[in-house]
RNA sequence: GGUGCCAUAGCUCAGUUGGUAGAGCAAAGGACUGAAAAUCCUUGUGUCCCUAGUUCGAUUCUCGGUGGCACCA
């Protein structure tokens, strides 16, 4: 793991190479096709190195989540194991990785009608609607939810509705024991050379070709795979909001922001050891290798 | 050269009928079990451009200066 930008993929490629492993994509945006300019998506090299799963696998028109990511990779897993002992997952999207290594709780797939209802009542009547509906269907969940989030709060009613109980009563919260041993590693670097490195690898998208990417995609603008820094500004730009520049300036801005919101993630997550992106490769993989034979994974 | 307007938080600006000031953005911190590159929450002391004057007290009024903008020559 690791804010975007800071160097994850390259020393992934040579920790499955050390290993002779495959990788596990858990970036929530690499899995779809289509985009892999403004995703920072591994290359065509790199997955030439490597073999990797989960890229550029989804349609953007699927409606993909953490759920069906925990199932599918727990899937995939249980097949690659029969063959590897050991293998690589890499990606930025906590809530994918937690989903795996934690598991989420069983809920069912929301009807569509349900989402388009509760959507629809939300936009006319607001978040005072939300507020409360949950309010009303769940008073449990309503004491501990963030009132101000509208995500939250649909969802919790979508929810209500959908198995015509309380949505806290489906929550356990509980962390489920998994058939492999994790360890959990995040590279990070100083705060300032991470920005420095978001603002230059979003110049360098935009040469890589970034703005033709986003207008090939501009009529599915709407779709939840495209609310993703990079498109969203771009899009605002095709519509005259404001120049190419500013909309560069926002991205890079975006991105900074999402790094922070993951650095917040990571610093919670007492399990996770942290490498120096500063540091050699070879060091980094041999720390790795020496956590792995403590932790009794990898035979000495 | 003349006249007018402006000078307040990193940026754009508001405001103080004279009692040392506050919004948006930025930035920082945080939350987050199915939209998660999403969504949401919290945090605002800064020689109020400089000098002198009036005043118990000036960022606020007056004179001068400096810088910027506009118009007229």
């Amino acid at each position: 793991m690791g804010p975007t930008g800071v160097g994850k993929t390259e020393l992934s490629l040579r920790l499955a190479e050390y290993y002779g492993c495959p990788i596990l994509n858990c970036d929530s945006r690499q899995l779809f096709r289509s985009i892999p300019v403004g995703t920072a998506a591994p290359t065509a090299e790199e997955q030439a190195r490597v073999k990797h799963y989960f890229v550029a696998v989804r349609e953007l028109e699927e409606d993909y989540n953490a759920g069906r990511y925990e199932r599918d990779a727990l899937a995939l897993m249980q097949e690659l194991f029969r063959t590897h002992d050991i293998l690589v997952m890499t990606g930025g999207s906590m809530l994918y990785a937690d989903a795996v290594c934690n598991g989420l709780d069983d809920l069912p797939a929301v009807p569509a009608e349900i989402r388009a209802e509760v959507s629809r009542r939300y936009e006319e009547q607001g978040l005072a609607w939300l507020q409360s509906e949950v309010q009303r269907l769940d008073p449990s969940y309503w004491e501990t939810v963030d009132r101000s989030n509208p995500v939250r709060l649909a969802h919790c009613v979508e929810l209500c509705m959908t198995t015509g109980r309380p949505y806290s009563s489906l929550r356990s919260g509980a962390v489920r024991q998994r058939p492999f041993h994790i360890l959990k590693i995040a590279l990070t670097r100083p705060r300032e050379e991470l920005y420095d490195r978001i603002n230059r690898r979003v110049l360098q998208m935009v040469e890589n070709g970034l703005v033709e990417e986003a207008k090939a995609v501009y009529p599915k603008r709407h779709l939840n795979s495209l609310q993703t820094v990079g498109y969203r500004e771009l899009f605002a730009y095709m519509d005259g909001e404001y120049d190419l520049n500013r909309a560069i300036e926002l991205i890079q801005q975006n991105t900074r922001h999402y790094a922070k919101r993951q650095m917040t993630w990571f610093r919670r997550d007492k399990a996770i050891r942290w490498l120096n992106a500063n540091d050699d490769y070879e060091k980094n993989i041999l720390l790795i290798d020496s956590w792995l034979r403590a932790d009794g994974v990898q035979e000495e």
